[in-house]
DNA sequence: CACCAAAGTGGAACGTGTTCCTATTATGGA
DNA sequence: TCCATAATAGGAACACGTTCCACTTTGGTG
């Protein structure tokens, strides 16, 4: 399963309003990677990408699509890095956890990033489901990637099934890191604790 | 283990500060029952239970505080029920289905009560980190009881550990729900898997 | 009982997300 | 090229969470 690099809002449109989207999405990941989910402000936002106020919201309809849209094209980023390519590891748990430790390590670098993002995703409500549900496939689409050990297989039901559990898993743990009731070692024990207990 | 079934607040103060605190979180359940976590404003909150503004405030620092504490003393409530009661099922897994079902089914119950309150444990920042914890010790503390068939054991630290994923994993599902990425069959189905998984 | 500190009241005021309106600028088809 | 339409700019206005302030009530103490 490849994962879903881009989302439909990438592609149409003309040029220039590719461009004004990527411009915000840009100021939202440097404000939020200065200031956390609070310094993402939608006058800021526009100022900072050189938009009207009524423009940011024509492209995102909230602060919180904005930011679970944030999310969706790192996740992007993330994933096409590990298109194609052989994650390390002998067993199925050891690929996941390299997966995801390397990920909770970028997360770590970027503490109020991970804070914004992780905080819009969990607050978000149904109507932004369409968004949320396309990062939700990514993740479960690097996760079995990750089991299988490349992407060239086509996954089981029963993985599918374990890779979401593992993404829960996952998400409530970093919940937990961004809220300040687990530390990044706790993540990465727990993390441990949960895979080896799902791919054994 | 037995549950934390009183927030410390419950215990202090005067019988009449101990009566504005009960009749603020009972404005908060019904206003969160009518209308969800938008309905839940802290004017309409502070109006209903018949205190003023900044009492409120004094009371519970933030609207997501509130609707936490709100959170709290609902779980407490389920806790006490469950305390000391032998819980159906034969085997741990079966258990702990049995619980979080019943559980499930009183949240789908009042749909925008479990929005109102699971958005606000989501959306929680670290100076929510005491009320939260004490809502996760509840939940682990549920689970294990239900692993074990009863209170009367100590549980072990590998029972604590998998309750946890367990708990985890019913969060992630459970705002999944709330965000209408996952049907309430979803939640059961996929719970079940995981839970099996976990309690091999 | 008189008094003081703490708690509560009522409401104004502020910040930020969101909506709305008018004028101006791009864009694409006849 | 010119026009109709949509998109954008700029900014006022509104809603709700939060803070603050002046005043009143309450509850304990000498």
């Amino acid at each position: 399963m490849n994962a879903i690099n881009s989302l439909p809002a990438d592609q149409v449109g003309s040029t220039a309003q590719r461009e004004r989207r990527r411009r915000i999405l840009a100021a939202t990941i440097e404000l939020a990677t200065q200031g956390g989910f609070d310094a993402v402000q939608m006058r800021a936002v526009s100022e900072r990408a050189d938009v009207a106020l009524g423009t940011l919201y024509r492209y995102f309809p909230s602060k919180i699509h904005l930011l679970v849209s944030a999310l969706g094209t790192e996740f992007s980023k993330t994933a096409t890095s590990l298109e194609g390519r052989t994650i390390p590891g002998d067993t199925p748990a050891e690929r996941v956890l390299n997966v995801l430790g390397r990920n909770t390590k970028a997360m770590q670098r970027d503490p109020q990033l991970t804070e914004a993002l992780t905080r819009a995703f969990m607050f978000a409500d149904a109507s932004v489901s369409s968004e949320i549900h396309s990062v939700g496939m990514m993740l479960t689409g690097v996760l079995v990637q990750a089991m299988n050990g490349d992407d060239t297989v086509e996954p089981s039901e029963d993985q599918v099934a374990i890779a979401k559990v593992i993404g829960d898993v996952w998400l409530s743990l970093l919940v937990g890191w961004v809220t300040g009731r687990h530390s990044a070692d706790d993540v990465s024990r727990s993390m441990s604790v949960a895979v080896h207990l799902l791919l054994r």
